[in-house]
DNA sequence: TATAATGTTTGAAC
DNA sequence: AGTTCAAACATTAT
């Protein structure tokens, strides 16, 4: 379900709430759920994969891990996480993390740090990276705390785009390529973006579950890479493991 | 049908 | 004390 860019969208598609009171609110997540009620949205944010759900003086905060889900104006059936009842409709989250967050949901994060976000500071990214020097590539692009909203998808398209291989050590890659793979990783949530809203994001894969090179048309290697374990796909032809 | 997958947190074990 | 690891959560396409 998620990556970045999918809560980007969702935030879109439920705008249509924002600013609306909560008529009723129910669902099995761990937290006051009768404290929403009669409450006004005052807008929907996100922070990288969390989405979060602003009222006054304090946010509900929703992460859909791997298998999340939601639905607009409709139910299906399976346990609802959290539902909203609004005067123009309804919306109904599954199988995801909730919790709320006190206070002024700036003082929770920093959205210099999402790749999506407007306010997204290369440069902050830039300096974080020159503290993990022997972190693997295929692990620094994961750390939310540098690419909030960089999942395994764009992981794995942004390598290849840059022609990196995974398991070059962050210490070891050039300045130049440094600089391509924080570029990349919001050029490529942005096209991610654009083309999951079209419905065509798999269409433009070029490395993430692919066989094949398209550009040399050697195999296109899986492997479990990293401390985090994560699948990578990449082509050792094209792809520079700096040491 | 069994498996693996766009993810993260927690707590035990080393 | 730091790291490593499995477990837990829960859905769906292949």
């Amino acid at each position: 379900m998620p990556e970045g860019p999918t809560i980007v969208i969702l935030k879109e598609e439920v705008q249509k709430f924002s600013g609306k009171k909560v008529i009723a609110a129910t669902g099995n997540a761990k937290i006051d759920i009768d404290r929403l009620i009669n409450k006004k949205i005052i807008n929907f944010k996100s922070w990288g994969k969390h989405f979060l759900i602003c009222f006054d003086g304090f946010t509900v905060r929703v992460h859909f891990l791997l298998f999340g889900s939601y639905l607009i104006d409709q139910d299906k059936t399976a346990q609802i996480r959290l539902g909203f009842t609004f005067p123009n409709g309804e919306f109904n989250l599954y199988a995801c993390s909730v919790s709320v967050l006190e206070g002024d949901v700036n003082d929770h994060y920093d959205f210099t740090s999402d790749v999506m976000n407007p306010h997204w500071d290369p440069k902050k990214a830039k300096a974080k990276l020159k503290d993990v020097p022997t972190k693997m590539a295929c692990d620094v692009l994961l750390e939310q705390d540098i690419f909030a909203g960089v999942g395994n998808i764009i992981k794995n398209e942004v390598l290849y785009r840059i022609r990196l291989h995974p398991e070059t050590e962050t210490g070891k890659i050039p300045d130049a390529k440094i600089r391509e793979m924080i570029t990349e990783a919001k050029n490529y949530s942005f096209d991610f973006l654009k083309w999951k809203k079209k419905n065509e994001l798999k269409k433009h894969w070029l490395a993430h579950t692919k066989k094949t090179c398209s550009r040399c048309d050697l195999p296109i290697v899986k492997k479990y890479t990293g401390v985090k374990k994560r699948r990578s796909f990449y082509c050792e032809n094209c792809q520079k493991l700096y040491s």
